[in-house]
DNA sequence: ACAAAAATGAGTATTTTTACTTAATGCGAT
DNA sequence: ATCGCATTAAGTAAAAATACTCATTTTTGT
């Protein structure tokens, strides 16, 4: 009977960090070496020619980047599977990955033991991502979740009034910016705390920010 | 007549980059590896047992980082020499670092070539940095210059002061919340009022926002 | 251990924001 | 034409923030 050997490629651009990686691969039973990549267009050249099951991909990388190539290799290699290695530094971007659809996410952190354990789980079929990822999952989960209570709509005038709170204005600076009186400002203020449920500026302008109201 | 080897140490705390930059050090001809190590514990036991000559220190680890082993390592070995293995997001940890007297500041990014040429530098007497890293070096000087009149550095207290005023704390609850009186977070609001130039809570959030200091 | 920096807190005064209610005017949609 | 919403504005008050100065205690960095 022929043992069945997944083939891995290796996308990464700090050649030493590579080279550890291709030499651990080498010596795993269960897989071989397909290939190794500095960044995602070698990747895909390489790719073409000769093929591999799984690629363990660099987020931060020259050229083309691990997101890009995550997304391009997609399409053109609809059965390929994904293992991202990151330095934990980018936060929002495990989002990203995980909507890409990618079946891992290490840090570069792991030893062979768990990069032994992170293939294997990919090989039959699972997801493996390190635990030190769970917090960035729950935040994220988290913050999900309490968006759709509030959605409120502002009207055009108090988005203008927001902005320029935003921007440092007093009430009365922005009402002679705007030639209204303050009177005026400090009720847009006031309906503004109101519908978002903010109690002072600074709530006012982090949920501004959330909403991407302002810039 | 009997050649010299000069003995390499390596301390990094990524197992496959440690192991690929471990494997690049004995292909070289003229130095040999005295010990690898995760952190800076690590580091000092080992070298205790087994001094080497010229230590590769990674800026960031774990249990004991880069700018502390090299700081305490001075210390305890005047001879030893250092060359600093960085992944070009820390910026102003490069002037603490040449502050610190090291011989060598490369990005990890290097390969076998650019390895040889900063080792060889170093066993002659002379200091190597990346290229790459000249950009930083111009601009960190020319901070210098510009700090003193805005640029402010804000303490850990105020930092923290500042994330809860973002979460729309009032000073009051702010007081609660850190068991002081709302006297002392007042005047912290003033000093980061001050610091920043800000003139209000918005303009205060905007400056937070701009210099990453909340999130 | 020592100096420097940070954190704490009070005094005093002024300005701004927040929290409502009420209401006139204008403008667009049915 | 009119209903509803947006915009404008004023009244009244309380709460909070801002603008300093000065002093004491802790925590640091070396």
């Amino acid at each position: 009977m022929i043992k069945p050997v997944t083939r891995i490629a290796v996308v990464e651009d700090h050649s030493f960090y590579r080279n550890g990686l291709c030499m651990a691969i080498r010596r795993l039973k269960f897989t071989e070496l397909a290939f190794e990549a500095a960044n995602g267009l070698e990747f895909f050249e390489k790719q073409r020619a000769n093929p591999a099951d799984i690629a363990l991909i660099d987020v931060m990388m020259p050229v083309m980047d691990g997101y890009e190539t995550v997304k391009a290799a997609k399409n053109e290699f609809p059965l390929l599977k994904f293992i991202i290695l990151t330095m934990m530094d980018e936060d929002e971007t495990i989002t990203k990955f995980i909507q890409a659809g990618v079946q891992g996410y290490l840090l570069k952190n792991i030893d062979n033991k768990g990069l032994e354990t992170a293939l294997k789980a990919v090989i039959h079929g699972r997801q493996y991502f390190s635990d030190e990822l769970m917090p960035f999952f729950t935040r994220t989960l988290k913050q999900e979740k309490e968006r759709p209570v509030n959605q409120v709509k502002l009207t055009r005038r108090e988005i203008e009034i927001l902005q320029l709170i935003f921007e440092g204005l007093s009430t009365q600076e922005i009402a002679d910016k705007l030639f209204v009186s303050a009177r005026t400002v400090s009720n847009h203020r006031f309906n503004l705390n109101n519908k978002t449920g903010a109690k002072n500026t600074a709530s006012l302008i982090s949920y501004a920010l959330k909403n991407n109201l302002v810039r």
